[in-house]
DNA sequence: TGCCAATCGGAACGAATTGGTCCGATTTAG
DNA sequence: CTAAATCGGACCAATTCGTTCCGATTGGCA
């Protein structure tokens, strides 16, 4: 019950794209130097953000990175989703069948709570996460 | 974002034993027959299930468990953090520091995620997954 | 127009957690 | 008192996660 390394570094650094979005095009490694992350860490997540379609990556010398949605319009789930694949408690939602009893009473009720789940991340947006101490 | 596969067992099980919380004790054989899960799989998850007070273990010849308190009062979330520690879907959020950058702006709101979650699963008693094919 | 520098993209390696299995300690019935 | 049946904890293998490295691609500049 606990999200990758992966996912939380990957929020991290949308999070601190999202500062320099009007600014212009940031690089990889600016990202893992405000975040303090490993370099290539980063690069790994922007690879796998880009190729979900939540950053659009320019490459060549002078390239660089911007969100390609608004922040508004980005939430922890899609990130989430971006990072670790579908949100899917079990292997019953998405693979089908259980392989342990072919009539499981439980497995009517996981999309309902997978859904639960899902519409919690879904409602943070990262504009939210963005807000540096203004809650605490 | 997926919990482990043990706790989907667990789960399966407890709602294995809530069926025969009335009749008496059960033997962790008699659930692994049921669920047809392994018999070892089912002695590994009792003994976490019931070091966390979510069943009630006799042993001797004869023995066997029963639910320690009634069904409607074990929820989702009780089972996920009898198998899988608590629940943090970060490790800030217990440990209280991220080890990668002091001032993580998006600390202060995964205790909100991370609540939102909880109460989703808590929201799940075990006698709303024992009903077999009501909602299907 | 050719070269160079900077960047992203994918692939390979090592480590950690998880899942599965087995054997011993304990307790009650006969 | 013997014996059977049970839970409890410890060991081992497998999968996944996390990290690191190197190659392919592209734009700027002389």
């Amino acid at each position: 019950m606990r999200l990758s390394n992966l996912a939380d570094y990957a929020i991290v650094t949308m999070c601190a794209a999202s500062r320099h979005c009007g600014g212009g095009r940031t690089s990889a490694a600016d990202l893992a130097a405000e975040t303090g992350l490993p370099v290539p860490t980063v690069q790994k997540l922007v690879s796998k953000l880009s190729a979900a379609g939540l950053i659009r990556s320019t490459r060549g010398a002078g390239g660089g990175l911007q969100l390609a949605r608004p922040a508004a319009a980005i939430s922890v789930a899609d990130i989430v989703e971006a990072v670790e694949g579908p949100i899917a408690l079990t292997a019953c939602v998405e693979g089908g069948d259980c392989a342990v009893s072919e009539d499981c009473s439980v497995r009517p009720h996981w999309p309902v709570v997978n859904d639960a789940l899902r519409g919690a991340l879904a409602a943070i947006p990262l504009t939210q996460l963005a807000r540096t101490k203004e809650m605490a």
